[in-house]
DNA sequence: GATTTATCTTTACAGCGTCAAGATATCATT
DNA sequence: AATGATATCTTGACGCTGTAAAGATAAATC
């Protein structure tokens, strides 16, 4: 994992937080004679900040730039310090996941709370999804990345089902039926599967760069956008006909 | 990464696929007469016997234990003999991914070589993927992990694209229609796409456990099989009507 | 004000990828 | 066949990683 370092982890790096010099002894308490300088410990709200720096190496360094040391440097704290906030890697990163998808819900519903007739709006929801991983790569890229989320994190878990529960009940109004919270039947966890294995498959397509040969092959003026609206138009599930 | 170490680096470790002592010295290439012990050096078939260790070590123990080290280990030479041979890790990544596409295209010719109509047909492709991915789930899994991949090595490059070609061909077909090697229409682009987001969206969802949910409250006697025919029945694109 | 607790730093260790240098087998040339 | 060149593999080293343990300091509690 040498070999895309980024940064050394010892000082001379990352100004952190409150500006201070990495290697000089941290100004005291509130109280010390300098300005507004503050402690070394106790930064106040390191849990919040750690994820925040955590987003920001994500999305700048990538998947494989996301580790421990990496966001401790980019927050400005001890190696060590996201370990009482999060216990491990996997603990941060499904913290930073949770966050994506509560991010990722409210888009859902802000695309959802249009007027319009139910066809218009599974493509609005459609389009925002896409729109929302094309907009925040690196966290969607994450929600997704199980092997390295702890599922089972009450945050992480609460937010991932209400994302599902979002999709099947906007499919459900797609159907026109109201879905229990428990059985399914097999047509309408079918359109589920349907919906959620389109549109996501889709995006991991188009944000693995796996489209890229078809985008270039498309009539002038298309781009994935226009591909999505196509798709999206050509696997409308029209009802049985006569 | 040291958290979840399976074994030591040094030696009393790894069997081996040869069951040699890993102290000892090593068996001949093809010709040598003796009961098996030759050389430490020239493996021989080093580059594909590391290649087989891969797999194993992958479906073993998982992306997160696809190493170069563990994958020396299991082949029984130093840790730095891969190197050699695939130059660094997202060599050996790549290589191993380009074996998974090969794979993966016997698989999908077979599956298209069955006399049936172009619907049966489309179908049995689909189940073909969705199978090889269950069967394989680490490599599928390598396939489309882009960020540890080099998509400029030939033998992956080639690969790859005769399975986008394949693809590409079969839905031809299925529209019935002759699609050029350069450009294409808005609606054939959106058939592969279509396609192509459909399958592989159920597939890493499938795998990625994020279908639990659905499957669970799938009536008695279905499972993600049944699942996915009901999706694909439901997902077959009628001509537009009359 | 003293003690406990929470928060953060320092130190240490093993595994990782990878580079560099050394050792050995095979190949090529004569 | 002998010798030099080259390919293959080992050993050792470096800095990176996660994380455990112990020390230091601020805040909270009594």
């Amino acid at each position: 994992m040498g070999r895309t370092a980024v940064r050394r982890d010892s000082k001379a790096a990352a100004p952190a937080r409150t500006g201070r010099k990495p290697g000089a002894p941290r100004p005291a308490k509130a109280g010390n004679i300098n300005a507004g300088e503050a402690s070394p410990y106790h930064h106040g709200d390191l849990h919040d900040a750690l994820l925040k720096a955590a987003e920001i190496v994500l999305e700048r360094d990538g998947l494989g730039g996301l580790t421990l040391r990496a966001v401790a440097r980019e927050a400005g704290v001890s190696h060590a310090a996201p370990t009482h906030h999060f216990g491990d890697l996997t603990g941060l990163v499904s913290e930073l996941a949770a966050i994506g998808f509560r991010q990722f819900n409210d888009a859902m519903a802000a695309a959802g709370a249009i007027d319009a007739p139910p066809l218009m709006k599974a493509m609005a929801r459609a389009k925002a999804y896409v729109a929302y991983a094309q907009a925040h790569p690196g966290i969607y890229g994450l929600m997704f990345r199980t092997e390295r989320l702890d599922m089972k994190r009450p945050s992480l878990h609460e937010a991932a089902g209400a994302s599902f529960a979002g999709l099947a009940s906007s499919v459900g109004v797609s159907l026109q039926q109201q879905m229990s919270d428990e059985a399914l039947t097999l047509e309408q966890a079918a359109g589920i599967a349907r919906a959620w294995s389109l549109v996501h498959g889709f995006t991991t397509l188009l944000l693995d760069g796996r489209l890229n040969d078809i985008l270039r092959r498309l009539p002038k003026g298309n781009n994935a956008e226009t591909l999505l609206d196509a798709m999206l138009r050509s696997a409308v599930v029209r009802p049985p006909g006569p």
